[in-house]
DNA sequence: ACCTGAACACCGTTCAAGT
DNA sequence: ACCTGAACACCGTTCAAGT
């Protein structure tokens, strides 16, 4: 009744392995962190039992590498931050990067919804790429003749929107498609309307367009009355 | 060793109720969306089992009720939109009024972070309080001149910025403080700054309002080139 | 109709046993 | 050091039994 364990090396499709330490380690902290990666973009979400499923290994041998689940959401928090775009500030004009930055930050995240809040809420530890990020985008503020004492204020402000954007990405397209239009004749009106019109771009990213200009048009006439 | 089953009709404190149909309902479907609120309000979460708890029954009574979950925080959302005033727009110039609302927006969710993501991502489901006040909402941007195909891209724009400050609210207030300092230097400098200044209000706060006042300042200028 | 209490499939995490 | 597999306390939800 005994299952053949014909495992190439390199295969993880079949469970078999014999207790006891491996000869070499089977998973690292940052296979881990690639494998939650891949379900995020795959599902949206994960748990530590499909997290060991793919990599081959039982749910016990994650706590080998890495402390638990926030753990893990916090490297992928650190892998997403590694594609936010912090070049351009040193090639384009400030606020020209601020858009561009802005839009690479929303795409980042927008296609790891269940990070956000995570990223939103949980507390940076020093030396990772996200801190580099930041130290990045401060520096372009000062450079810019940003008041020493705003830029994290307005730093943060501009994050609130666009996290709350790549919140509003992974909402359903018809989020206001109401089954009875008669209880609510205006807001009916208006999002046929918006249906109708030739935008050509999605709702959630035409209202991101929309609110980075505004954000942005604001912004410099914040720094011209802070500088003034 | 039986228990005396001594408990006033008003008291849930001790657990005595034989099986079988109660001669009145104990719960409803609104109690327990009462229940619920008060648990986001003290711990910014609940459990279906906390909830029952807190309302004396065992956990499968709420499904008498409710059909899960999903329409407990749904039926909380009615009851923090319910908090958003919307009554400004009949009394005040418009760009005011948007300023009152969003920040009333923004006051009740951030007392309330477990619904932000619920929120943010379920369809409306129609003659909802959620509803009534996007109705009103969108009545005072036509009032205001909006053009029709553009209200819903501002208006979820904006609520994008909302949602997304209501997040940060719940942020620790030492996200940026950093164990290693000299790691990210500009960073540290800024928000050593940031702390120095006599701001008086908190992070999080100073955030939402240098935010809402930069999107309407710049949602000004949009509403004059829309109209030109 | 509306409760209780046992049960189910799952969750994240711990830990002894094995090499 | 690093795996397996059993176990723990919990999660949301279902369902038979009781009135």
């Amino acid at each position: 009744m005994k299952a053949a364990a014909a495992d190439q090396p390199a295969g993880n499709r079949r469970r078999s392995r014999r207790a006891g330490r491996p000869l070499a380690p089977v998973i690292t902290a940052d296979s881990i962190a690639d494998a939650a990666i891949g379900l995020l973009d795959e599902s949206g979400d994960f748990t530590m039992a499909q997290l060991a499923r793919r990599l081959g290994v039982g749910a016990s041998a994650l706590y080998n590498h890495v402390t638990g689940k926030e753990e893990v959401l916090a490297r992928v928090r650190e892998l997403v931050s590694d594609r936010i775009d912090t070049d351009v500030f040193d090639s384009v004009p400030f606020f020209d990067a601020l858009l561009v930055w802005a839009r690479s930050y929303r795409d980042a995240f927008a296609r790891h919804p269940a990070t956000i809040a995570v990223f939103a809420t949980t507390a940076l530890d020093g030396a990772g790429r996200t801190t580099g990020m930041y130290e990045r985008v401060v520096a372009a503020f000062l450079r810019a003749g940003w008041p020493e004492d705003d830029v994290m204020t307005t730093l943060v402000a501009l994050e609130d929107f666009i996290m709350g954007a790549a919140l509003d990405a992974v909402a359903p397209a018809d989020m206001f498609q109401l089954r009875s239009p008669q209880d609510a004749p205006t807001l009916s009106r208006v999002t046929a309307a918006a249906r109708r019109s030739p935008s050509g771009t999605r709702p959630a990213q035409a209202s991101f367009e929309a609110g980075i200009e505004a954000m942005l048009t604001g912004l410099r006439v914040r720094l011209a009355r802070l500088s003034a």
